[in-house]
DNA sequence: TAGCAGGATGTGT
DNA sequence: ACACATCCTGCTA
């Protein structure tokens, strides 16, 4: 049986037989006695652990295994609130101070369930003062603000960017993830996944915490450069800016946010409907008028007369469909969609039909990507 | 085979 | 009510 050792991709955690944290702020490692043990302690199956990244010369012996989780904090804070044994609680908090680390050990020699259980009041505030802190770091270094919602999408960027290299996690296309943090937080799981397979469960793993941390620790952190920013940039009065952000965030339901934006590349505010409510006319306009990006699946034909042609159907239904976050979208259901702009007079056949190619009825000279006043 | 046309119905806001 | 999304039949290039 190897031993094996638990690590996290920014910190090694030391563990005690028991699988305590015994203090995580050297790298010292400690083995983990039992790993089988551990994973049915724990409640977790194995694919939710990363094996085989580790490099021997990672691991202080050949014999040495590491396994990484691949979202502490949030089986932290999952776990937490099901109740699962003290030890796992313990495996997921970093950093203790050595009075909590004291309290941890009391509480940790006794393996009663009902006594974790009991104790888990106190175990969370510890818990949440351990992600709150990591978040208000990271927000200095980001200069965004804590909460998601408020995250403007060059704020999601940083964000995204800073988590992947944090956790080590697989690159992936950050135009799948072009979008305010209110879009962001309307995401699903599975809307994570589909936009970044290889990491998407973990990203939604990091932004619940980041909610969830925000929401019950009530951190209010604003970058003040930012907030000068917004201030200016904002098409409200200014007294609205100030009054949402010291009430709570907005609703997941499609409220706009403060720099709200598309969540694939194309960049607009040509209505004023938000993001939840953009129409299939308007996409197909803000895919035309960014040639450098999509003229590979669609291009204007005569652009003074509207007239465009999709030269990639697959590929314009792939992202009308990851706008939409409808996964099974495609060009059957999309040109039905269109079709039904006929009857509207919104787009038309040209008057010599040929595929895939529609025309707008109204002119198109002089739509803009640019924000109206 | 892919695209087109349009009816019918379901869904979410 | 509206704007699709979905499913369908039938037609065309």
């Amino acid at each position: 049986m190897p031993v094996f050792y638990y690590s996290e991709p920014s910190s090694l955690l030391e563990l005690h037989p028991s699988g305590a944290v015994m203090g995580a702020q050297n790298n010292a490692f400690a083995p983990l006695p039992d790993i089988d043990a551990f994973l049915h302690n724990t409640g977790l199956n194995i694919d939710q652990i990363q094996q085989g990244h580790v490099t021997p010369g990672d691991s202080p012996s050949p014999d040495h295994v590491s396994v990484k989780f691949e979202e502490p904090r949030y089986y932290c804070t999952e776990h937490a609130q099901e109740g699962v044994t003290g030890q796992s609680q313990a495996m997921f908090v970093d950093h203790v101070d050595e009075q909590d680390q004291t309290m941890w050990e009391e509480q940790l020699q006794t393996v009663d369930m009902h006594e974790v259980r009991k104790n888990l009041g106190k175990m969370q505030p510890l818990i949440i003062k351990e992600v709150v802190k990591d978040i208000e770091v990271a927000c200095k270094l980001l200069n965004i603000p804590s909460d998601p919602h408020y995250w403007t999408v060059e704020h999601v960027e940083k964000w995204l960017l800073w988590t992947l290299h944090q956790y080590r996690l697989p690159p992936l296309n950050l135009d799948y993830f072009r979008m305010s943090g209110v879009t962001l937080c309307m995401l699903s799981e599975d809307d994570f996944r589909f936009r970044a397979p290889r990491c998407g469960d973990i990203l939604y793993a990091h932004l619940d915490v980041w909610k969830t941390a925000s929401r019950i620790a009530g951190l209010h952190i604003f970058p003040e450069s930012e907030e000068e920013d917004v201030d200016k940039d904002d098409l409200s009065s200014p007294t609205t800016v100030k009054e949402e952000r010291t009430s709570p965030p907005p609703s997941c339901n499609g409220v706009k946010g403060l720099t709200d934006r598309p969540p694939i590349g194309p960049i607009t505010s040509m209505t004023p409907n938000h993001q939840a409510g953009i129409h299939l006319w308007q996409f197909l306009k803000e895919l035309l008028l960014q040639p450098e990006s999509y003229s590979h699946c669609i291009r204007w034909i005569d652009r003074d007369a509207g007239i465009f042609k999709i030269e990639d159907s697959v590929e314009v239904a792939r992202l009308w469909g990851l706008r939409k976050n409808r996964p099974a979208m495609n060009y059957d259901k999309l040109s039905r969609s269109i079709r039904q702009y006929y009857r509207k007079g919104i787009i038309k056949k040209t008057d010599i039909s040929q595929r895939l190619v529609y025309q707008f009825c109204q002119p198109i000279a002089g739509v803009t990507v640019k924000k109206e006043p």
